[in-house]
DNA sequence: ATGCCTCGTTTTTTT
DNA sequence: AACGAGGCAT
């Protein structure tokens, strides 16, 4: 095989195949080719291809190895198992999971946070929690932090001995375990946690996954958690031909359980490991990479290795900083326009990342604004979406009875007259009489006081059977349509006529899409197409997998999203003290493995995704949670050496200057109280005059008015605009033009304008800018 | 049982 | 700002 391409440290990582080795890769150091060459290299000495595993983080980085496996290897790369973490203990647990002995069987359901919200609600009614005291979200967060140490319920009440909040929690664990159980359901944590409970137990299902995974590797490893790492033990057993890939410097999952403890201690747990450095980074230019390592120096909390580049310095670092989160936007949107348009990238060349995900949603604006084709990847999970997650239910419903969750979100979508109280007196039926809520349901009849409700649940369960009927015979997209059909899902959507009911159906129209690719997916890959296949399918998925870098767009997404991809152009958004570092990363101070050194590894996975050109930007003012903020330039940002930056950063920075009270070392400024002085002042090369009137909330540019309302909710009065139908007024980009018309919008103005030679825009006066000429 | 309205809250990040 | 939960009226 032909590793000529490789330097020396990578062929090394390639070629030793024999026991434990840890790649401490870089960003942009070729990892993935590593891993890939590795898979090939294995192959190439014989291993079968069964034999070797490999697990990645995201579906979309098991797509891809695979891909790039199949193109090194031409062919029997099927046979490698490529998977995340999650898929590859549900593929185990659907296999063996009865072995457990505890009355799990194969089709089980996997809940998502939601599932696990509204089951975790119920248990805390049924012990008579108060959920005003103590957050249902609590409970979920300690449980999830005992399932990814692996601490069973058992455990974790021995733990608690005396200590009442603990007993209290070890009671609220028990309780939500068992209803897991009862419902045939795992949660996400469970996938691990309930796998390694199987491996350990069962000497022979051990035995058949020791003898065929020979040599596993494992991607991202500085993600991985306590449970995950003794799963990986589980699996390798003694043969030790583990690989295991990743950068202390890019561990960004601690808030998930995320032991970084397992990369930096992973020669005291396999004292024999092979260490292999890789520094050199193929990625960036000189300038990005030498900012990324100035900034991520700052960490006490790491392994000393230093990256380096063959390649030129490149260009500067850009950083502008704004008064507002909507000029940074403006900057952001328009700044892409011109690259693409002067032919220096293509929009696919260019990211957009933030720190929230709230971010987006003035960039998204801005970005129709200038009418560049962008996608945003995260938010809400389109799995997630009400209408959504109804039809999902159904299909649940349909393969696993036992999952009372699923049923009781539907048994009234669509109204069919089953209330609170019904639903109660099912349940206090099911549980004297040792039944699932289904299983109640038939029983309806037999409930005492339910009076006229038992014809109304009958309705229900006559359509669960028939669906189930149809559900053996026909296909899941037949059956997807069927449940529609039955319930005017749509036909009520359609009646609506709302902008948001159209969505809701253009997502149930992707389902439906998404159910035939499952089908054709599944036959390509010689696999039977199942409705528990399909469930699966859509509970791991994660946004990031949707995410395709041939279609021709900007994407826009959170830092975490990230990880693992690259861009000639990335723009990284709200670079302020408060939002990026967080307020609570400040406060949890600094030092080796705080919160703060977290903010600062996800700054460095930010920076390393650019390949040659970054942009940083932050604003001011900017409004978080309906409140207005104002926010300092980030540390992040300073920590970077003058020498490789450009912009603004170090011009006047007014704002900052205004009589404001810095709370102790925090950076976001508190308004002062009463009445605040109304300053004016130039600066930049801008010239636009800037008033800020703390006392009232208005914050005025030029012109143009923003009001924002303030703490009791009145509107504020907004300036009038110095130009009116008729008037030629000039604009920033398309110059000058006639004012058609303008529509009082409440809060602002939106002036239609005819720019000579550009023709018609709609626009809102305080984004516009107009000025009368 | 359903629908409307007010109140209160908000993990930053997600397999 | 936006959403959900819970209360209250229909």
């Amino acid at each position: 095989m032909d590793l000529s391409m490789l330097n020396d440290k990578q062929r090394e990582g390639v070629e030793t195949i024999n026991g434990p080795v840890l790649i401490l890769a870089g960003a942009g150091s070729g990892k993935t080719r590593v891993l890939t060459h590795r898979v090939a290299y294995l192959i190439e000495q014989g291993v079968m291809p069964y034999n070797i595993m490999a697990i990645t983080f995201t579906n979309k980085a098991a797509r891809e190895m695979r891909e790039r496996i199949d193109n090194i290897v031409g062919f029997g790369s099927d046979g490698v198992w490529v998977a995340t973490f999650h898929a590859s203990c549900v593929r185990i647990l659907r296999r063996f999971c009865e072995n457990l002995g505890q009355g799990y069987t194969s089709n089980f359901t996997i809940y998502d946070t939601d599932d696990c919200k509204t089951l975790m609600k119920e248990v805390c009614k049924y012990l008579q929690i108060d959920t005003k005291q103590f957050k249902e979200r609590t409970f979920l967060n300690v449980i999830s932090d005992a399932k990814n140490k692996l601490i069973t319920p058992e455990e974790f009440t021995n733990r608690a001995m005396g200590d009442f909040n603990m007993s209290r929690q070890a009671t609220v664990y028990r309780e939500y375990q068992a209803r897991l159980r009862q419902n045939n359901a795992f949660d996400f944590d469970d996938l691990i946690m309930k796998t390694v409970e199987l491996l350990r137990l069962d000497g022979d299902v051990r035995a058949y996954y020791n003898d065929k995974f020979k040599y596993i590797m494992v991607d991202e490893y500085q993600d991985t958690n306590a449970a995950q790492f003794e799963l990986v033990r589980l699996l390798i057993g003694g043969q030790q031909n583990l690989c295991v890939v990743g950068d202390d410097d890019q561990s960004i999952y601690k808030f998930r359980g995320a032991d970084i403890y397992n990369i930096l201690n992973f020669e005291q747990h396999f004292p024999s490991a092979h260490v292999i450095k890789l520094e050199q980074n193929y990625r960036s230019t000189g300038n990005i990479l030498n900012a990324a390592n100035a900034v991520i120096a700052n960490n006490e909390g790491r392994k000393e290795k230093a990256l380096w580049t063959e390649a030129e310095d490149g260009d500067k670092i850009q950083f502008q900083q704004f008064d507002s989160a909507y000029e940074e936007a403006s900057y952001i949107a328009s700044n892409i326009g011109s690259v693409v348009r002067r032919g220096e990238a293509d929009y696919r060349d260019c990211a957009v990342l933030y720190r929230t995900n709230a971010q987006s949603r003035l960039i998204e604006e801005k970005m129709i604004y200038e009418g560049i084709p962008y996608k945003i990847v995260g938010g809400v999970n389109f799995y997630s979406r009400k209408e959504i997650k109804d039809v999902l239910a159904y299909l649940k419903t349909v393969d696993n009875g036992n999952d009372d969750i699923a049923v009781q979100r539907i048994i009234n979508i669509p109204k069919r007259g089953i209330g609170a109280t019904t639903i109660t007196k099912v349940s206090d039926y099911a549980r004297e009489h040792g039944l699932n809520f289904y299983e109640a349901l038939l029983h309806a009849n037999d409930i005492p006081s339910i009076g006229k409700a038992a014809s109304k649940i009958k309705g229900f369960t006559d359509l669960i059977e028939k669906l189930k009927r149809i559900a053996v015979e026909e296909s899941v997209s037949a059956l997807v349509e069927e449940i529609l059909d039955q319930t005017d899902y749509v036909a009520e959507l359609k009646a609506e006529g709302t902008d948001e009911a159209k969505a809701r159906i253009e997502n149930i129209d992707e389902l439906l899409t998404k159910a035939v690719a499952y089908e054709k997916d599944a036959g390509d890959d010689g696999e039977e197409p199942s409705l528990s296949g399909f469930l699966e399918d859509v509970a791991l998925v994660a946004d990031i997998d949707s995410y395709e870098e041939s279609d021709n767009y900007v994407v826009l997404m959170t830092l975490h999203g990230a990880k693992g991809l690259e861009f000639p152009y990335v723009y990284m958004a709200g670079m302020e003290d408060g939002l990026f570092p967080g307020q609570a990363a400040i406060f949890d101070g600094g030092g080796a493995d705080s919160e703060l050194e977290e903010e600062r590894r996800l700054a460095y996975v930010g920076i390393t995704r650019a390949k040659q050109h970054l942009t940083m930007t932050s604003a001011r003012m900017r409004m978080i949670r309906g409140e207005t903020q104002f926010h300092k330039i980030s540390r992040f940002v300073k920590e970077i050496p003058d020498e490789l930056v450009k912009g603004n950063l170090w011009e006047p920075k007014p704002m900052d200057d205004y009589s404001s009270t810095p709370i102790g070392e925090y950076s976001v400024y508190q308004r002062p109280t009463g009445k605040g002085p109304t300053i004016a002042t130039s600066y930049g090369s801008r010239n636009e005059s800037v008033r800020n009137t703390y006392s009232s909330n208005v914050y005025t540019v030029g012109s143009s008015t923003t009001a924002v309302a303030n703490k009791n909710g009145t509107k504020i009065e907004k300036t009038t605009l110095d130009y009116g139908i008729g008037d030629r007024v000039s604009h920033i980009k398309f110059k000058e033009g006639t004012v058609k018309d303008i529509i009082d919008e409440g809060r602002d103005y939106e002036v239609t304008v005819d720019f000579d030679g550009v023709g018609i825009k709609k626009m809102f006066a305080s984004f516009a800018k107009l000025k009368k000429v």
